[in-house]
RNA sequence: GCAGAGAUGGCGGAGUGGUCGAACGCGCACGACUCGAAAUCGUGUUACGGGCAACUGUACGGGGGUUCGAAUCCCUCUCUCUGCGCCA
């Protein structure tokens, strides 16, 4: 959500953004909040004219009264009582208009930054740098679930029958190494001087509502019968959640989070979960990376966490690269956003195991997170989110990756004092 | 889960129908004193919105109601504390 300031005062600006975006259709949002906000405006002012009008007749009541004026005070109750249906009138319209700026103010994107490339759809995102070279395997590498299932690591079809579609078991050492890389990718992100959280696995409608689309909302949540609880997606939500509507003190900046949790989300719509093996699940484990800054500081921090992802991956002998999201692949709360990709020597091609957002204010405005800056004045922080690891898609990486033509998947170096100093993970027979 | 008490500014805490956006204290900012600091004294200090401005509106956990008028009364939800019960 930007500020409504910016549309009074540079709707050409929001325009072009929304041109930037390939969104054309919503360009009559913008003079449609203008003109609601102008009426908004009017009419507020008649209500405060009426209400200050109250105000002041309730005092004089009150003298009245103490004075034993009856007569004169029931003349002024009969016409304050008068003005309180005009006043009623007022707060039902206002309300009514100030639903539908906030409707269109929640469809309008966020400012994107200026090196956001231009392009429609996601054919047109931009790759960045590459990191480790990734080497011809002298041999076929096999479908991740194949790898899973040789090292007897995996059970879907039990899964399916407890739960359904989109679950997994996960065994013995792969079971291991998922932990084992989860724990890893925390220490890592604890000695970056990042603070270690577990939040909430569900939150209330009002923080959903608050950090997502109803239409998101919709696709992605699961809903708790009975209660008024849902599932998180991510555990941005419930770590974003924690600020909201707090004013913080300028010296808690910027707040440098890494948080665990399960995800829960229903994939509905595009995509669904039509792909065999653990790409795209119901329910995965995931550490993320949240931070929260002041607003000059947030290009700064971008650049950093999205490296210390690559960094993390290259620590486990991964390549990988950066895809930069062009404006019109980007989501309307976003400034700016990257994707970091695992290289596939199955597909010979590289996927996403992680993104990265700089939200600027917009998140930060729809929640109400401020701080109060040394002017005195209370400013909306800025808000970045990343992926750390997402152990049951980047596993797909990890095994392609470090599989050997004997059929065992090598354990890097760093993830061996989590896997009780094993190096390697052998099929069974 | 049951019963009772409670939720007020950055924090503590008064206020139980009108003059309360809110005493007092802490904290914070500025100033005085000082070579400098501490202590002390003085001044300022809730947030959000409308208006060029004077000024004005709204908000006392959330929502709804009673009233000319609500921090104050009623309903409801959430949370906290105390006691009892239950339980990893």
């Amino acid at each position: 959500m930007i500020d409504i300031n910016l549309i009074r005062e540079n709707p050409q600006l929001v325009k072009d953004n929304i041109k930037k975006k390939f969104q054309d259709y919503k360009l009559p949002l913008v003079d449609e909040v203008i003109e609601l906000d102008k009426k908004k405006r009017e009419i507020q002012s008649e209500g405060d004219r009426l209400r200050a009008q109250r105000n002041t007749l309730a005092k004089q009541i009150g003298v009245l009264m103490r004075e034993g004026k009856k007569d004169e005070a029931e003349e002024a109750k009969l016409t304050s009582k008068n003005n309180n249906d005009r006043i009623a009138q007022i707060e039902v319209e206002t309300a009514e208009l100030e639903e539908k700026i906030k409707k269109n103010m929640m469809a309008i994107p966020n400012i994107i930054a200026d090196d956001v490339p231009l392009g429609k759809d996601d054919s047109c995102n931009v790759e960045g740098k590459k990191y480790l070279e990734h080497a011809e395997k002298p041999f076929e590498v096999p479908y991740h679930l194949d790898i899973l299932e040789s090292l007897g690591g995996i059970d879907l079809d039990s899964a399916r029958r407890t739960s359904g579609n989109g679950f997994y078991y996960l065994t013995g050492d792969i079971a291991r190494l998922h932990s084992a890389v989860l724990s890893y990718a925390r220490d890592f992100m604890i000695d970056k001087g990042f603070t270690y959280c577990i939040p909430p696995y569900m939150i209330r409608s009002d923080v959903v509502s608050g950090v997502m689309s109803f239409e998101e909302m919709d696709g992605m949540m699961y809903k708790i019968e009975g209660e008024d609880l849902y599932l998180i997606g991510t555990s941005e939500h419930s770590m974003i959640g924690r600020f909201m509507g707090n004013i913080l003190p300028e010296t808690s900046l910027p707040q440098t989070l890494t948080s665990y949790s399960p995800c829960f989300r229903k994939e509905k719509g595009a995509h669904g979960i039509e792909e065999r093996g653990i790409y795209r699940i119901h329910q995965f484990e995931k550490q993320e990376m949240i931070v929260l800054c002041k607003p000059e500081e947030s290009d700064y921090w971008y650049e950093k966490l999205w490296n210390y992802t690559v960094e993390l991956f290259v620590s486990m002998q991964i390549p990988v690269r950066q895809l930069i999201c062009c404006s019109g692949d980007l989501a309307d709360l976003k400034y700016k956003s990257c994707d970091i990709e695992a290289w596939s020597p199955r597909q010979k091609k590289y996927f996403e195991v992680g993104s990265c957002s700089n939200l600027t204010d917009a998140q930060a405005r729809r929640l109400g997170i401020r701080y109060k800056a040394s002017s005195g004045k209370n400013e909306f922080v800025h808000t970045l989110n990343n992926t750390v690891v997402a152990p049951p898609r980047m596993l797909i990486a990890f095994l392609e990756n470090h599989l050997q033509p004997d059929g065992s998947v090598n354990i890097p170096p760093v993830l061996r004092p989590y896997m009780g100093g094993k190096d390697k993970i052998v099929p069974k027979k």
